[in-house]
DNA sequence: TCCTTTCATAGACAGAGATCGATACAGTAT
DNA sequence: ATACTGTATCGATCTCTGTCTATGAAAGGA
């Protein structure tokens, strides 16, 4: 997991080359819909999560929460790991912080 | 300029309602484009900015970038103002604020 | 007045994304 | 082995978004 090290959008501000600003484009895009926003808020109060409770929890099929799951999976957001039968989903306290570090925190 | 009271992703998390939802990922949506990034960033070191001088910027037409401000205006990112011929753009420092405490901050 | 400059808007188009049903795959139980 | 359950992936469809050209509106200068 790569941290963000530059800053964006803070009063301390240094400027983005073209990389910097996909990769954080690319993240805040993950938050972008509603669900995922409340897929990670679930995650940020339970700390671990299995997939079929998400899956009841939304009024959505099955497969778009595992496109949801994908997504914040690959923006890095997330983390998963397979127990037996059930998947488990964490928060990357990390990631979070580096994007509200992007923020100026 | 409304805030943000609800936090989503943090340690101190509670449930958010659809409304809060939709608000929260409509201002991710608003910086998950790598111009809108460039832009936000460019106006958090800069303080105020002329129009021309983004559109000198960025290799992109005039309208496109006239497109990206609209959306940040609409997502109270940032704001303008009028003098004369130019128009000038300003980062709005509370949405950005509201925003890092939604991610925890 | 007429022309130029600066910015915003309208309309069109291509590409990305959200959603679903169908299906594949991996564990578990019978 | 067979059947069942929980997830992931595939393929299709529909909507949303980023980009462009063309045009409009407002201000200033000749």
């Amino acid at each position: 997991m790569k941290t963000l090290p530059v800053i964006c959008c803070g009063p301390a501000t240094e400027a983005l080359d073209p990389d910097a600003r996909e990769t954080l484009a690319a993240r805040f895009r993950a938050l972008s819909d509603p669900t995922r926003v409340a897929i990670v808020n679930r995650l940020a109060s339970t700390d671990e999560c299995c997939v079929c409770d998400l899956n009841a929890a939304f009024d959505l099929s099955q497969p778009t929460i595992s496109h949801h799951l994908k997504v914040l999976r690959d923006s890095g957001l997330v983390e998963s790991s397979r127990r037996g039968t059930w998947a488990y989903y964490r928060l990357v306290p990390d990631a979070v912080r580096d994007l509200r570090h992007t923020l100026g925190g």
